[in-house]
DNA sequence: CCTCATACCTAGTTAGTCTAGGTATTGTCC
DNA sequence: GGACAATACCTAGACTAACTAGGTATGAGG
């Protein structure tokens, strides 16, 4: 899949994973893996700017610990984290239909 | 609706309303925004480049005619242009399956 | 000891949409 | 007649976000 077609997109998959519960930047990117059948295998240097972006923004809080002798930083989504994901939820909805809107396929 | 989303996606729609029939820019634009209900509303400067960049590609191919005195460059589908869509059309099915099964949203 | 998996990071490249301008014709409103 | 909107095309440069390609460091398995 070419990987333009995430941009844009790729917060919202952030957010929705850190929403059911504090995880690292190493796990989520596993966890992005698994769940979308290998289609978004994401690079780390995909990954950690864009988790920074969303602390940048104050969607998510890090803390940092060691775990297994390893440095570890464990993200948490914040109140307007939540605020954050449920609009990128609707925006994710709309463009959707919009594009099989164009498309002529069933929602 | 960010800007940012669109990236990548412009093509299958671009190549999907021209496989309906050939279609000039503005008609395109024109059409774009109302099947979206205004979702994408593109301005030229991101479409007539789109076009460009596919007729290079060969997806399409281009005649320029004059219609009540202005100039109108009118698009049609190639044989490769039509491979391509229906490729482009799986990879968009791919794309949000995907985005689904990681939002937990059902297809 | 060497490699793989885990776990983090960043500077610079790339690609595609948008901004902001340009040209030209036709039709409408005052 | 003059201003303005709509039609219809175009492009250079800005911007943004994902990727490439490198780096550091620890622990486990062969």
């Amino acid at each position: 899949m070419r990987p333009e077609l995430l941009k844009g997109h790729l917060d919202v998959l952030l957010l929705a994973i850190i929403s059911e519960g504090p995880a690292h930047g190493y796990a989520i990117i596993d966890e992005l893996r698994h769940r979308s059948e290998e289609a978004f295998a994401l690079p780390e240097g995909t990954v950690y700017p864009a988790l920074h972006r969303l602390e940048e923004a104050g969607f998510v809080s890090s803390t940092t610990s060691r775990v297994d002798g390893r440095s570890r930083r464990t993200y948490a989504l914040t109140g307007d984290g939540r605020q954050a994901l449920a609009e990128r939820r609707r925006e994710w909805s709309t463009f959707k239909g919009a594009i099989n809107a164009v498309l002529g396929e069933q929602p």
